[in-house]
DNA sequence: GATGAATGAGACTTCATTCAT
DNA sequence: CATGAATGAAGTCTCATTCAT
């Protein structure tokens, strides 16, 4: 009789964070009113109040959903791409077509606020190490199969890594016009090298 | 009524921009007010707008300033060092001791804010141009030498160093307790792999 | 369909009642909210308006409720005590143990509401009414029986009676760390001598 | 040149809290709003905030000037009068024509506010404690002059009087149509009663 | 040059209340 | 009977900017 669907709040929540990521691209983290993802939605703002407890838990929220998202994504290629490089370039790859490089501005906001905001910061932290357990864990791998020079210290070079994926999404910002395909082979070769480079060391 | 010191203007130019920069790496770009930097400055709301039109005026004439600095700190490098692997390796350098990051977290508020303000993307490409062309000059200077191996593509290869700088600034955030060391010297290694490697391929 | 029990109606009223008195106690009358009120019964608001039209039919319903239990008290004590001096230190002995002293702050609130809202004055003055009936019957009482002076003007006693009531309400809240005993025994000493005052005039 | 006026300031200040004053009387502490206080002070929301940091602070400016000015009244009478009760009976005397029984209405606001806010009771306590010391002040006077019974508990007997002054506060409240004369007369009694009785018992 | 008074839009949030289910 | 989704006005407060002095 009195059963309340869970569901349909549920729906309702992503809803409005699928509103709010629109508006959070669109106008940035502090420029986004709660007034303008109302209005997204299509919800007055008292209700907007009955899914979240302030604009600061909607942008947590989402924070943690794009991150995982990314997280996701490298875990899934870990799974299958037993090959660092590949995962890396697969990533290079997906810079150009982001049409108003959306996601990436977020990130860098994020990123800022995490200096300043320490839930931000643990939101950013927490999300850091998980990424590089994924790439340590496939280094790891390639080191014990033995592509990998055995040398190499995974946890540095995971922590490159991580900076070379920021780095990769500052790229269409700095210079929109930018072919990332030159730049993919590039680093692609960067990595093959620094890689393997031991067994071509033994056989010099 | 004489038309006061052209200097003094100058001088307090400034100074409020001085002022302005501190209340923005602490509050960021839209969290520090017109308000606060008036407090920071010891003028009032009223005098300040004597010396910049808005906000939006002081933002872009510090962003200038800032980007302007360190495209000016690898000019110098650039002259003295034609080593570029040893440029990027002192850039790693300087991440650890930035305290709480305050100058990584206002450039990615800038990159972020040049994905929707053209008036800060235009700042951001210009500086990002500039500093491609320093980078694009000291590699080619090392290919007629000789250091470097002629083949290499010198714009991609500036490109993939841009995205690197970009990507360790991250680094601090992502990671607090990181120690730069293990990772600049895993980066240098990269670099002169890449750049010098044609030597040792014709040697195999 | 069927119409259900008019005594579990009435239960469930008293329940917000007594939940909602908790919420005014805690917050004031205008601080506790109708959310409030509805999380500490445990039922939903759209529940609640079945029991109650608006907010103010609940402050409207408790403060009769109070005043009532208030009006309760000195009619059963009147009863009782033929001693208008005892009923009233008996009233200031109520005062110390009242912990945060919850209820006063509420007759307080409901005396300056009552200053502008025409409802909130009429349940004020019918309890203020029917207090002071009491007391001039139980003056007129002792006047009869030869306790109490005669010539003494009972409207005019009640009415300072009742000033001494509310006065005495406030004491804890002006000074928390008060001792009521010394006050209570020298209230007693006041009205003794007032109401008895004529047999010592009359022997002198 | 550019000296600024701190009278305006203080002057602007004052029209804030008259203004104020007369909104918190017509809908209460918690009723007016700080959009009430702008309309009839003439001024922008905006504005307001330089003069004062928040409501609660012109709510807390207020209420000490309030009390204040019962504190002043009393120092003033105490010190023309040494008879305690012509003073309090004086008290009553203002007690008719008060209009709207304004007044006393915030100051019962207050009081219940204080059992909530810890900034609100130590106003109030403060307040208490300064206005007991001039009635104990007055009282000891008294007795050293021997107009009052020495052996009567002067702190006991301020306490009592200033519950008597909240007491009578309330009664143009509980009963719009009284006529306080005659309680002033029966206070009167009453008093002089239990400060005189020492003597009176002398002489039995 | 320098002040600070003044504005008004807009920020986030709360709330009493209504309504479809 | 009972739920909680939904509203929209109103609450306090902040802010970039302008203006008279």
């Amino acid at each position: 009789m009195r059963k309340l669907d869970p569901v349909r709040h549920e729906e309702k929540r992503q809803e409005i964070l699928a509103a709010a990521s629109r508006c959070f691209e669109r106008s940035g983290l502090k420029g986004a009113s709660i007034s303008d993802i109302c209005r997204e939605t299509g919800i007055s703002p008292g209700h907007l109040y009955h899914y979240f407890d302030s604009k600061d838990a909607i942008i947590a929220t989402l924070s943690e959903a794009w991150l995982d998202r990314t997280r996701q994504r490298f875990e899934e290629l870990s799974a299958k791409e037993s090959d660092v490089a590949t995962l890396l370039v697969a990533e290079v790859g997906r810079l150009a077509p982001s049409g108003p490089n959306s996601g990436s501005a977020l990130v860098f906001e994020m990123l800022a606020e995490s200096a300043r905001n320490p839930a931000m910061a643990e939101v950013v932290q927490a999300h850091s190490r998980s990424l590089r357990a994924i790439l340590v864990k496939v280094l790891r791998r390639g080191q014990e199969r033995g592509v990998i020079e055995p040398g190499l210290d995974a946890e540095a070079m995971a922590t490159v890594m991580m900076a070379m994926i920021d780095g990769l999404k500052a790229l269409p910002l700095r210079d929109p016009k930018l072919d990332p395909q030159a730049t993919a082979g590039l680093i692609q070769r960067m990595l093959e090298d620094v890689l393997k480079r031991g067994a071509k060391v033994v056989r010099r």
